[in-house]
DNA sequence: GTTCATGCAAATCGTTTGCACAATG
DNA sequence: CATTGTGCAAACGATTTGCATGAAC
């Protein structure tokens, strides 16, 4: 199955790259709206499914909660604020040497890792 | 509002605390109905979310697209298998100091942080 | 006896999917 | 023109909720 080139989808890309919020499925539909006036949410899960797919985007799981999304696909770490849940990229090297440390302490062949750092962001900290 | 004692929360937490496998709101439910023949799943979504507001249980919410839970309350880092999804407890002990020295090289105030290890487990590694 | 918990079913929320039509190459 | 993408609405899976009845205290 071949993937063409699509409007809406070069917008999605578009409109995550230019945020830093770590936006929901529901955000970018808001967004594409202005421009596609009859665009439907299904296209933004699709399209979405398909930059997965393509690795240009990275989805950020919440379990039974909603997924959000983001174009930095450099591995990295979040804090997430406890208080109005926003989501930063954090700017610190991830560790490269614990995947290997704890494969070693625990036996289990380690591929990867992912951390999450929670508290209270600048807004929210008074 | 007060809370009472209920037979199905009780055996909801014996059942949680008597295994490893991390279960989902399901997995209690087909356990609880050999005893309690006609209950509902509601009544598991209501008592597990008030175990957690008890702070007796976690829920562990990411990496798929429901919930699953644990009685295990010490703070410990996850193991997640990439081909069967099996959450293991990893028994390393949390960085403590991470939360502080992350706090300074970031300047948001770091409460706790969680950790996910993935990879293959004992069982799919082969 | 008052109030909380339960069972049941309907409702909700985020996401996916089937289908007829529109856009791409 | 052959095929993929879209809009729309219906379907889906996990979780929540309203309501009448049952259990706890």
């Amino acid at each position: 199955m071949k993937i063409r080139k699509s409007r809406q989808r070069e917008r999605i890309l578009e409109l995550l790259r230019s945020t830093e919020i770590h936006p929901t499925a529901i955000w970018l539909y808001d967004r594409l709206k202005d421009e596609f006036f009859n665009c439907s949410l299904g296209t933004v899960y699709r399209n979405l499914n398909i930059l997965l797919e393509q690795g240009l985007i990275k989805k950020i799981a919440f379990g039974s909660t909603f997924d959000r999304f983001e174009a930095n696909i450099t591995d990295h770490y979040h804090f997430i604020c406890d208080k109005c849940n926003s989501i930063i990229d954090l700017n610190i090297p991830i560790d490269k040497e614990l995947n290997k440390i704890i494969t070693k302490k625990t036996n289990y062949n380690i591929k990867r890792h992912r951390v999450e750092f929670f508290g209270l962001c600048e807004k929210c900290k008074d």
